[in-house]
DNA sequence: ATTACTGCAAAGCATTTGCAGACTG
DNA sequence: CAGTCTGCAAATGCTTTGCAGTAAT
């Protein structure tokens, strides 16, 4: 491995490809799909990366909590981002799927109504779907 | 076929299986799945029904307007329900991922700011998990 | 040196597609 | 009867798993 990254999170094994994944991760601005950040990988390096290696690695980031899973648009492939802590939605184009982030949270002062009261709410998923702009103008 | 169908929807082949599906999503108080449908259906029915089947009555469905497709819990395989065409959202049990209806929605009095200032919000999907009473006991 | 990680191949699972025969309007 | 739908088989695409060699601590 040629450059260091600085905070690398602990209890995890550095590899260089593991150094990748998070370099590309660390650097978008929006979520990507493993096939994505293989693709990106290829780019920046001439030796083969596998996307096996990639879901893997993706695994044990969300287990670690540095990494949060997605699935956006039902029906899409799962998108990877660094988890920042701070709570964050989505907008996507259901014409050419562009993912747009979203500046405030339609839940933070909403009380769920639910049949069974006991529920414990633990967090929430939600996204906006429409057209964008450079979609709108058929 | 032996029963008949009342209100079928118009512009629709009408065929035993489109029928059958019909008639479980309306006796259905949750979303299913294709595979639910289908061992459903061969409980009701003693001649085999195929996903492939399923799946394209779903696909005309929803097209039609009258289904709608949903993936909960990022990763789970689709499903459907009725469109009653009223606003429905669901919380999800992280544990036993047991299905409850929301009876309100947060995006009600809800202005998404969006980097984007020209997109048009055609709709918004949203999903609250977290435990229901059944898994709380651990 | 020991344990964990990756390359690679192959399996797994939900979903889609192709085709010929069956059914609907 | 014409066109559509379904049974069935096989393909597809994302994701997972198994195994042996490789790399990290």
């Amino acid at each position: 491995m040629k450059e260091i990254q600085i905070n690398w999170p602990a209890g995890i094994k550095r590899t260089k490809q593991r150094e990748n994944v998070l370099t590309i991760l660390e650097s978008s601005d929006k979520p990507l799909s493993a096939t994505e950040i293989c693709t990106q990988m290829e780019k920046t390096s001439d030796e083969p990366v596998w996307l096996s290696t990639i879901y893997r690695i993706m695994e044990l980031f969300v287990k670690k909590g540095i990494v949060i899973k997605t699935n956006m648009m039902s029906n899409e492939m799962a998108v990877y981002e660094i988890n920042q802590f701070k709570h964050k939605h989505y907008a996507v184009c259901i014409n050419c799927h562009k993912i747009i982030t979203l500046d405030n949270c339609p839940m933070e002062k909403f009380i769920p109504k639910l049949e069974d009261e006991n529920f414990h709410v633990m967090g929430h998923n939600l996204e906006i779907f429409g057209v964008c702009k450079d979609c709108d103008q058929h």
